[in-house]
RNA sequence: GCGAAUGUGGCGGAACUGGUAGACGCACUGGAUUUAGGUUCCAGCGGUUCACACCGUGCGGGUUCGAGUCCCGCCAUUCGCACCA
């Protein structure tokens, strides 16, 4: 039988429907002693089209899926739909579709797409999370964490458009304008409820030494939650306000000149209202583009007439509004050092203030020992923020900050979960009853892309009855983000049809937590830190076990094609759909694969690779259908000759290469060049060699099963070619044989003063004296070595080089 | 701006612990087979050079018998920055 693959796959893949191939069984139906593996990839948003992107991602987990499958693991390999969020909305206003109806068709097609790649998901186990049988666990989570006090409400910017009166999304806003309709767009407070992550910071930090995840990721994500140890101290204004100030370099008090404050901040609002120069630098603040007011380095600042007094010299400090002061890091106000603090440098150099130098050090940012510091001259920093502590009595401590800011889960769209919560007159905001829930989304609503969120103009579900009081209540409108649904839908995996609960107990506990994760580097914050954050809530309500979610994490790099991400407004997207219509799918999963390391971006240059590995795929076909079925067991080590006995040597050091690349390294294109490598040698082969029927017999059963989990379906076809029963996916991965993994000989290099002069073939077991004095004696190193002094001769383990050194 | 990463032939990449730079593949060149080819096979393929040899892993320094790999300083590109997912 050839290489079909257009014609073959479908039939494959029907085979392995019908049989069932890819189930996973459930806890009740695991034996004592099973060895599981769960394989997860992150939820896909359905944007309608599959793109390159998903396509490297779910080889990649089903390449692991399927290697583990093969090692005899039980294996969970689910997938899903991340179903809520704006895209759908947008498509709803600009084209009247329903963002229900829009969601549900792109699901349809991308998932046809997704089963033309022969992924070994299991079906049964889909999510999407725009279903009220799902998002109901998001209510139901979101009731739990108001009883544990991890829900609250408080103001926080939005980016707010007077003209369309609607709140926009920070990529809607493009220079400060609304990216549609050019409109200006605002800061605005606005009241929104929260997660309080912020409890959980320091065990989210302190966790990941547990975690088997890239250094990188773990890097900014430690830099992300951003601790900082310092002091919090209270400086009073002229007027008696008090403001309390949280610095990590109390030891600089003596070096304070000035008073920075975020112009959101409450004394400064209040200061504005009777300073119009005040007021004015507030609004052209709060009308800077997010990208001007995030990534310039420009400080901007203006004077108030607000005085504050050192604490210890009672001078008066004139106090600012700036634009580098966020309202929502530390307390939205800084004390201003500009000898010691970069930032407070630039600032007062460009508005004039004095820079008094109260620490003596070689970096003026670093700590050392104080001057010019009054009572405290001559301590050492650290000792000077003791002695200060103490000195200012109760109106100053040591605390810790964060960066990371409690998570606002409010949305005020349509397209999401529903927050349920109830307005009442009497009660204030109620939480709705558990047996109220799901609370579902409204059909009744108008999508025009202006005014307040589309539910507000519902009156079925405005109108409900308050959950304390019984009176009249107004629903809550907002939303959640959908961060909120892809932070635990892992689990929901475990349980997807359970109406009882979010998942059983007993599930978690059979398959939590995930094995190995693999998704976009983009996501190395965000969603990582949201999910651990939820992963930490569920064992808090005693769901599941353990503290973290995902054991193992690889990081995938980008899909780009002429060095630019793939995008629709780029025009440059390569449909995974017409690559599977032309060269089937086996080819397009061993050449993703094979193009790059995982990752690291990979550019898609055309078609011209993936010739390559349908020539891989046909050629190994060939080999197949040239080879006569062998029983003959193959003899022992003496009776073949050298090149087969080289041959044995190839194929099981290649066999130990490609099991360590798939269970420790997870190193993917190697392992597609081995195997190629190997195929050459396989072609090397003598036809007249004397025992090459069950050589090439039992190499060709080795490479199909390496093959197996790469380009499945081909391996399905040789495997019954080569004269055996059933799936090869079920087959057991091989053994390698220890007698073969070291050759007779190997190469020695010899180099002389660093360069590489010479090449001998040695008995692997010659000894460092042998492998020495043979250097030595080698023409073409002598030739190098003549007439001068050997200074020393450099014979390192592993017995591949001789280094000589000469004068 | 802040945080994280990446940089090796014409191209994608390999080199796992500091030890043969360029495995494997693409593209290209020459040859053979074929009625034909998006077929197959053989050979070549970093640069300079007749050769010996020399140069060569973004750039500039350093450590070492030996550096793509380690250290210091730059440059370029990519990702993230909290309402895109």
């Amino acid at each position: 039988m050839p290489f079909d693959p257009l014609q073959q796959e479908p039939q494959i893949q029907q085979r392995w429907d019908e049989a069932q191939a890819f189930r996973a069984p459930h806890a009740s139906e695991l034996k004592p002693g099973d060895k599981t593996f769960y394989m997860l990839v992150m939820l896909p948003y359905p944007s309608g089209r599959l793109h390159m992107g998903h396509v490297r991602n779910y080889t990649l987990g089903d390449v692991i899926a399927r290697f583990r499958r093969m090692r005899g693991y039980k294996v969970l390999n689910p997938l899903g739909w991340d179903s809520f969020g704006m895209p759908a909305e947008n498509a709803a206003i600009k084209h009247g579709i329903h963002p229900a109806v829009w969601t549900k068709n792109n699901i349809k097609e991308m998932k046809a797409q997704v089963q033309k790649l022969g992924i070994s998901y299991d079906w049964d186990r889909e999510i999407a999370t725009c279903l009220p049988e799902y998002y109901r666990w998001n209510q139901w989570f979101f009731l739990k964490m108001w009883e544990k006090g991890d829900v609250f409400r408080a103001m926080r910017n939005v980016n707010w458009c007077e003209a369309l009166g609607t709140v926009l999304a920070n990529e809607q806003v493009v220079d400060g304008k609304d990216e549609r309709t050019g409109h200006p767009v605002v800061q605005k407070p606005m009241e929104q409820y929260f997660f309080a992550i912020t409890k959980y910071a320091d065990e989210l930090l302190a966790c990941h030494d547990q975690l088997d995840w890239p250094e990188n990721v773990k890097t900014m994500q430690r830099h992300w939650i951003g601790k900082s140890v310092g002091a919090r101290l209270q400086f009073t204004f002229t007027d008696g306000k008090q403001v309390p100030v949280f610095t990590t370099r109390l030891d600089t008090l003596y070096g304070v000149t000035f008073m920075a404050l975020s112009t959101e901040h409450p004394f400064i609002k209040e200061a504005a209202q009777t300073d119009p120069g005040l007021q004015a630098f507030c609004d052209q603040v709060a009308g800077m583009s997010r990208e001007d007011r995030l990534m310039s380095d420009i400080k901007l600042g203006y004077r108030s007439r607000l005085e504050a007094v050192h604490p210890f010299t009672g001078e008066k400090i004139p106090v600012f509004a700036a634009n580098y002061v966020l309202m929502d890091y530390g307390t939205g106000a800084v004390m201003g050092v500009p000898a010691h603090d970069e930032r407070d440098n630039a600032f007062a150099l460009k508005y004039g203030l004095p820079i008094p130098k109260v620490i003596e050090s070689e970096n003026p940012w670093e700590e050392g020992v104080l001057v010019n510091s009054g009572e405290f001259t001559g301590m050492t920093s650290e000792a000077a923020v003791d002695a200060m502590v103490a000195k200012l009595g109760g109106s100053a401590e040591r605390a810790v900050t964060f960066k990371l800011k409690d998570w606002g889960l409010s949305r005020q769209r349509y397209w999401g979960t529903p927050i349920p919560t109830v307005h009442c007159p009497a009660c204030g905001v109620v939480p709705e009853k558990a047996e109220n829930l799901p609370i579902r989304l409204p059909e009744d609503v108008a999508f025009v892309g202006k005014g307040a969120s589309p539910l507000t103009t519902s009156k079925s579900f405005l109108d409900c009855a308050c959950p304390r009081c019984g009176g009249p209540g107004r629903r809550e409108t907002d939303t959640m983000d959908t961060f909120v649904d892809s932070s635990w839908y892992w689990m929901r995996y475990l349980d997807p049809r359970n109406s009882e609960a979010p998942f059983a107990k007993a599930e978690a506990d059979a398959w939590s937590p995930v094995d190995l994760y693999i998704g976009g580097i983009e996501h190395a914050t965000m969603h990582l830190i949201y999910a651990r954050y939820f992963y930490k809530i569920m064992r808090d309500l005693g769901m599941t076990e353990g503290d973290e979610p995902f054991k193992k994490l690889i990081c995938l790099g980008m899909v780009l094609k002429d060095g630019f991400k793939m995008s629709k407004s780029k025009g440059n997207i390569v449909d995974p759909d017409e690559v599977v219509a032309h060269y089937g799918s086996d080819a397009l999963r061993l050449f993703m694969i094979f193009a790059a390391p995982i990752e690291k971006e990979v550019d898609w240059t055309g078609f011209e690779g993936i010739d390559g590995a349908t020539r891989f795929l046909r050629r190994l076909t060939r080999m197949v259908e040239d080879h006569p079925l062998c029983s003959d067991p193959i003899p022992a080590k003496d009776a073949l000759t050298a090149e087969e006995r080289a041959l044995q040597v190839k194929i099981h050091q290649t066999l130990h290469k490609v099991t360590d690349d798939l269970s420790h390294r997870y190193q993917f294109n190697t392992l597609v060049s081995s195997l190629m490598e190997l195929a050459n040698a396989l072609g090397d082969l003598p036809k007249d060699a004397p025992h090459r029927g069950p050589i090439m017999q039992r190499a060709l059963e080795i490479v199909t099963l390496m093959l197996s989990p790469v380009a499945p379906h081909l391996a399905e076809q040789l495997w019954n070619q080569l004269g055996h029963e059933g799936f090869c996916m079920h087959a057991a991965w091989p053994e390698c044989d220890p007698q073969w993994l070291t050759a007779d000989e190997v190469t020695v290099v010899i180099q002389v003063n660093g360069k590489v002069r010479g090449r001998i073939m040695m008995p692997a077991s010659a000894t460092e004296d042998e492998r020495r004095a043979a250097a030595l004696a080698c023409p073409e190193a002598q030739h190098h070595i003549e007439g001068k002094e050997i200074v020393k001769v450099v014979v390192p383990p592993g017995g591949k080089l001789v280094s000589i050194v000469v004068k």
